[in-house]
Formats: structure tokens, C-alpha cells, sequence
DNA sequence: CGGTCATTTGATAAACATCAATATAAGTGG
DNA sequence: CCACTTATATTGATGTTTATCAAATGACCG
């Protein structure tokens, strides 16, 4: 059984509405699973009999199309939460894109559970309208913006989500260390790795990032970067 | 004072999950409003006081970028919710794109009322996890589908979301009619007008669909329309 | 019937993908 | 710790797709 009162995400997951007593009750329903890099969680179309808590690391939402492509439709940090509660199929994978640590909930149980704990669905409610403002923001990004306007969005959005996990709780992070390489930045943004390459190159030498190491991005010049986001 | 009784929306709505006697307090709140088409009910960025249902015509979520280029990131039917409960901006602007009719609320007073009714909230969480799987789907059709796979994919989901309207209930319609023009469809594909012109062109000259008149889409061949969609 | 708007069609250009070849970094076993 | 191997990223040359610009056709409305 789970000590959730010590939990790592306590105050950030939806689990904060819950009160001592109920956080027990979940908290003997959970069990914490570790997850490797590139391992996949739950299958795009297949049933989904679990839903889970991000404690650690990074995993993306990926819909796939039957010759291989692959577009990501999400990105989960710690203390967000993955799975479909009330539907059985799940709508996309979920893959760990680094090493990472979730508690994992029996869906039928975990439905059950919120249908007698509004301020827990409420939580839940309130964290799936932000998902799909994010998701609908997303649209229009990967429908009308160019490769250029994609790249300059991706990075900010990034130093904006990254920042809750590194030290300067400024706001936003102009240095920062991406969870994951360059064709997953490209399916992220509906193009290809290169197309990908090329603009963080142009990016660079124009003077509005540097480039420290493969995975680390430094924002130079913001008010540039904003302006090229469209 | 709105008699919900006699709602053309009354069991498919978000309602649905109220008793007589809940109803009535919120047939109190709610009130009628007729939109015509073209007109926008909110618009993005601005606080946005109320949300409604839907009770009869079509409209567009829309975001655009400061240059107006636009992308449509939802569609909007009979029964549908709109508005963006327990947030003070409205993450994108919702324009008629028929003559519409909807049934109005002041958020904060409707966001009081389903903190207090739990099954409404469900019903609401069930529809917003449903919205956000088509985003994300929608997603993938955004970045990594051709314009061809795009158009196949556009008349299908159309032919299935329009045949709750029509009389043929038996799953999809093979014939029906667009609520909007080609420059709408472009706008939710994130193609160009002309492009979307000249697939539907091409659909047509290999026999996969006819066009009636300018709204009007028949399906052929939908094995074979199915196929493109990829 | 003429005028307006939406759509189609055509010609050209730009953006991005694809294919192919390095280059750079990250592991791995000696 | 260093050569060797492998994975990841960059760069270059070319091709395809889709956007853009421009014009013509067709539908709708008074």
C-alpha cells in the first residue's frame, strides 16, 4: 500500500482535493510502477484497464497512422494524469520518453472512486478543459503556423513547462534541458527531422539561441523568439 | 423562464442528468438567445461571461493568429456544450457559421450549480474527455496527413457527425449537406482553398463522391474513400 | 438580366519532404 | 582511457506538395 502523504506530487495532483481518510482509500487502490525509457504503457486502441499519476519523468501521447507516421499529441510531466477514465479503448500510446515512475490505478476502481468524490472529478474536469485548450492551441499551430513560427512556439512553450521542474520558479526558463531528442521534437510539430534541424540551426546562428549540448537549448533573445512564434 | 421540458436538447444534452425539480432552478438561469449566422457569440482572449447549449444550427471554435490566418478547432451541433467553465477567457471565439439558436448562462453562476450537482459535472467531464480525444485526433490529421488523406478523412467524420440530424440513423450517411462553405472546410484542415477545391475535384473525377450542388456531398465509394483517409 | 460572391481552374513560386552523405556525440569493450 | 561501434544530428542536393497569384467559370439574388 502507498503512503500518498509523502508523495512526491501530493499538492500538484488531482489526489490534493482528497482528505486523510479518502487519500487512504486511494492510496490502498494505487501501486507505484517504474517505467523505462521507450517502453510503452498503453497501446493506441487497445483496452486500457488503468489510469495513473506521473510521479517522475516525461511521456508523450502518440497517435499513429497505419503506414508509421507518428504525431505527438501530448506531452505528460510529473503530477499530470494519463489514461481515459469512463472509455474503454485508449484513444493513443503512451510512452515514457524518459525513465519514469507513475501510480497506477485500476480504471473500472478509479471510475468508481471519482463518481463519489466530486471535488476529485471537479479536479479532474478542470485539468481535462486545460488539456484541451492546450490540445486546441496545438491545432492551430500544427494547421497554420510554418516550420519556422513551430519551432520559435515549441521552445517557448517548452521553457514555460520546464520551469516548474528546474530551480528558477521565475515564470519562465531561458536555459533549459529538453526530456528528448530532435525526431520527437519533429513529431511533435508535424515535420521532419530535418526540417527540425535546419531551423534550431538558422535559430543559431541568427544569434536567438545557443545550442550547449544536444539536448540543451538557451534561449538568447526572447523578445525575437516571440516575435517569430507568429 | 425557460421550460427545459420541452427542450428540443432534453436528453441529449448536459441536462440529461438532472432531475424535474434540479431543472427547474436551472431552466431559471438559463435563458434563449438566437444567433445568426456569422456572428460570434465569444471572442478568443476576451473574458467570456457565459456558456450555453446548443439547441439547433452549427458553429465554429476558432483560432487565429495576429496576422488572421485561422484554424477551426472544433465544430459545434445541436446538443453540444459551449463556453469554458471555471476560466474567465475564452481560449478561442465561437462564430455561427448557420443561423443558430442557444441556451445561455452566466458562468460563474453555472459553474455554482455543477460544483453543486455532481452528475452534471460528469456529464460534462465525459464530453470534455470525448473533445479532447477528437483534438487530438484532429491533431494528427493537422501534421501528418496529406491534403488528399485530409479531405477523405474531413468527409467522413462529417458523413458519421451529420447523421444524427438526418433520418437515416443507421450509423452513416452516405449523402448530406454541408452547413459551410469550401473556405470553412479549408480552415479546418489547415489547407488553402484552392487546394481543398482541387482534391475535391479530383475525388469526384475518379467517382469517389459527387457534388450535387455546392453543399451538397454524396459518398460513392466509401471503401474507397476510407482507404485515402489512410 | 446583370451584378455579386463563391468556387474552380491554371500557372508559378515557395516551403517542406525526401534521399544521400557526412559529422558529432554517446556508448562499449579492450 | 582510448579505439571502435552505434545512434543521433547536421548538412547538402533534389523532388514533391501545397501555397500563392491571377483569371475564368458558375451559382445565387435582386
Amino acid at each position: 500500500m502507498n503512503d500518498c502523504s509523502s508523495c512526491i506530487v501530493r499538492n500538484r495532483a488531482i489526489c490534493s482535493s482528497l482528505t486523510p481518510d479518502e487519500l487512504l482509500i486511494l492510496g490502498k487502490m494505487g501501486r507505484r510502477q517504474k517505467v523505462k525509457a521507450g517502453h510503452t504503457l498503453l497501446w493506441e486502441g487497445d483496452d486500457a484497464p488503468v489510469v495513473a499519476n506521473v510521479l517522475e519523468g516525461v511521456l508523450k501521447l502518440v497517435v499513429a497512422a497505419s503506414d508509421g507516421r507518428e504525431q505527438i499529441v501530448g506531452i505528460v510531466f510529473p503530477s499530470d494524469f494519463i489514461g481515459r477514465p469512463f472509455g474503454k479503448e485508449s484513444p493513443y500510446s503512451v510512452t515514457a520518453m524518459t525513465d519514469a515512475e507513475v501510480c497506477i490505478f485500476n480504471r473500472n476502481a478509479f471510475d468508481d472512486f471519482a463518481s463519489e468524490h466530486p471535488d476529485l472529478q471537479q479536479k479532474l474536469l478542470r485539468r481535462t478543459l486545460d488539456e484541451l485548450d492546450r490540445a486546441r492551441h496545438w491545432m492551430m499551430l500544427l494547421g497554420r503556423k510554418s516550420a519556422t513560427e513551430k519551432v520559435a512556439s515549441f521552445l517557448l512553450e517548452m521553457s514555460d513547462r520546464l520551469s516548474g521542474q528546474g530551480c528558477n520558479a521565475d515564470g519562465s526558463l531561458n536555459g533549459f534541458e529538453l526530456p528528448f531528442g530532435r525526431q520527437q521534437i519533429a513529431d511533435i510539430l508535424g515535420l521532419t527531422i530535418e526540417t527540425t534541424s535546419r531551423q534550431l540551426t538558422r535559430m543559431k546562428s541568427d544569434g536567438l539561441l545557443s545550442l550547449p549540448s544536444r539536448r540543451e537549448i538557451v534561449i538568447r533573445n526572447r523578445a525575437a523568439m516571440e516575435e517569430m512564434a507568429g
